[in-house]
DNA sequence: GCGACAG
DNA sequence: ATCTTGTCGC
């Protein structure tokens, strides 16, 4: 019920990806607030990969927001759509990723993405507001935030700020913290503390992890 | 030109 | 992403 998809969103070639991802870039609203962290609900999704058969599982975790309970789950497997290429992410798991939001009993909310431009090309597809909550820095450069959990420092491409590294456990590694769709880099950040109070990565995406994981499994013992 | 790089 | 054992620590 969320999905936008028309064939000229799914290339075939790099350079049909980099040419969609111009035209999509131009629907991206930047300058809407978002929800208000801790109400609604909050969704995590992530894919997982068996290279060798060409098979991809995804999965969609919808949490209320304020308790972090699981509400709502679904999955989606698929063929490998597109090989991995730094900067087109999204054209190898936003098919399988949408398929498992569209197989969701109730509107995801805030839905949480793992890496960068993801979340930009999944909420311009679907209007949904997203975040972007990555690893690693990418080929963006920072500085180490201060040790307090909440400390956050610039992420930087050259001197344009592209999100933030947010240290959401005191002393660990922070995490990357983007905008998507719809939500400000300040919002981002309170939803991305709101999801983080036990562990570095938030609770959408160790859900959505370990959901897809199972799924990818259960593809072949089913 | 080459290498590295979210997942 | 994925391949992979044990190990240190709360």
């Amino acid at each position: 019920m969320t999905t936008v998809r028309t064939p000229e969103d799914w290339p075939a070639t790099e350079e049909q990806a980099r040419a969609v991802q111009d035209q999509l870039r131009a629907r991206l609203i930047l300058d809407e607030t978002g929800p208000p962290p801790g109400t609604g609900r909050v969704t995590g999704v992530d894919v997982a990969y068996d290279d060798e058969r060409d098979v991809v599982a995804a999965a969609a975790v919808v949490l209320d927001a304020s308790s972090l309970d699981v509400v709502a789950e679904a999955t989606a497997v698929g063929r490998v759509s597109f090989p991995y290429v730094p900067g087109l992410l999204a054209f190898r798991e936003l098919p399988t990723v949408l398929a498992a939001l569209d197989a969701l009993p109730c509107p995801p909310g805030l839905v949480v993405c793992d890496g960068y431009g993801l979340a930009c090309h999944l909420g311009v597809l679907t209007g949904l507001p997203t975040i972007g909550v990555a690893k690693n820095p990418f080929t963006f450069t920072y500085d180490d935030p201060d040790t307090p959990r909440g400390s956050s420092s610039p992420l930087l491409a050259g001197t344009e700020e592209v999100g933030r590294a947010l240290r959401t456990r005191d002393a660990v590694k922070p995490v990357f913290v983007s905008v998507g769709h719809r939500v400000s880099l300040a919002g981002a950040c309170a939803h991305t503390l709101a999801l983080t109070p036990g562990y570095r990565l938030p609770e959408t995406t160790r859900r959505a992890d370990a959901l897809c994981r199972k799924a990818l499994r259960e593809t072949y013992s089913a």
